[in-house]
DNA sequence: TCCATGAGTTCTGTTTCGGAACGTAAGCCC
DNA sequence: GGGCTTACGTTCCGAAACAGAACTCATGGA
């Protein structure tokens, strides 16, 4: 199968992949969620090749993520924002930085923390049910399969 | 900046993306979330090419993420499972997934449901502060850099 | 006039991908 | 024993994607 047809399958993890799965991508909306809205600070700042950054930022405005605002007539100067939907991938940009915070950080400890304005603390967050309020791990819960949508139905998150 | 340096930067972000962040690498943790654990299982289930499918799981072995267990002498088979570090990819995926069923579902509504093993509800988790307990969401958290850690101290999340 | 800035585009060589076929080691069945 | 099947990869090679440098275009300033 071509990695450009995994947006084709259904489910959800392969439909967000065929959006943000591209190398950069996410590096691109990391910088977008630090305010960073131009073309020449987000080559600056992701180090993604030129042309490359040009194709990622036009799919991602496609794609309805980011918006291409005008801030300058003569030259025409554009900006990139994010969208609502954009900004519903904090908590896979937040989850991503976790997990490096975790496993992947040198001895001197994470470089970026987040303080939670509410109450003060930098924080990592973390998920929990929104029913019950409860933290939830791999054990906690169960796939539910749809009716035929997917080949196999396995039971619960393995170990 | 080549894709293959990105692991040396120093952003947990950019860190987890060198381990996660090639193609098809999700979608075989999201296999191996389902309790997939052999090859011909992955190849099937992702539509991965073989080539690139042993390369990825030699990858996610190598980094610590699965582990390959012998199941089998004679002839020598093998099975992948994940480690703790690997579980912990739980939250990736999982807000990967809700991102997914809120934006790129059809109409007949996302293919997969999370139950709650504890209160029984199909949930979407979503990030809470685990000191606080309060939700939060993209305009609630300021990111605090290390010094010398980045380039640019910018403030809080964008819109 | 010459240089600089911002936002890309073009060009070209390198790397990675992806599909098909092959290899290997065993078990099964007649 | 001969042939078929399963499981887990590896090899080969053409196609696609990437990555770095140079170039374009419009404007503004010294």
């Amino acid at each position: 199968m071509r990695w450009s047809e995994i947006g084709g399958q259904e489910c959800s993890i392969a439909r967000t992949l065929s959006v943000i799965g591209d190398r950069w991508t996410l590096l691109v909306l990391r910088e977008a969620f630090m305010r960073i809205r131009r073309f020449e600070d987000f080559q600056q700042r992701t180090g993604a090749p030129r042309p490359i950054l040009a194709e990622r930022l036009k799919a991602l405005v496609d794609d309805g993520v980011l918006e291409r605002e005008s801030y300058c007539d003569h030259p025409s100067r554009y900006e990139y924002r994010l969208t609502a939907k954009g900004l519903d991938l904090y908590p896979v940009i937040v989850t991503l930085m976790t997990w490096g915070d975790q496993w992947m950080a040198g001895s001197e400890g994470p470089p970026v923390g987040l303080r939670h304005n509410q109450c003060g603390h930098v924080v990592r967050p973390s998920l929990a049910c929104p029913d019950c309020g409860e933290w939830v791990g791999p054990h906690d819960t169960t796939p539910i399969v749809r009716e035929g949508a997917w080949a196999l139905d396995q039971g619960a998150v393995s170990s």
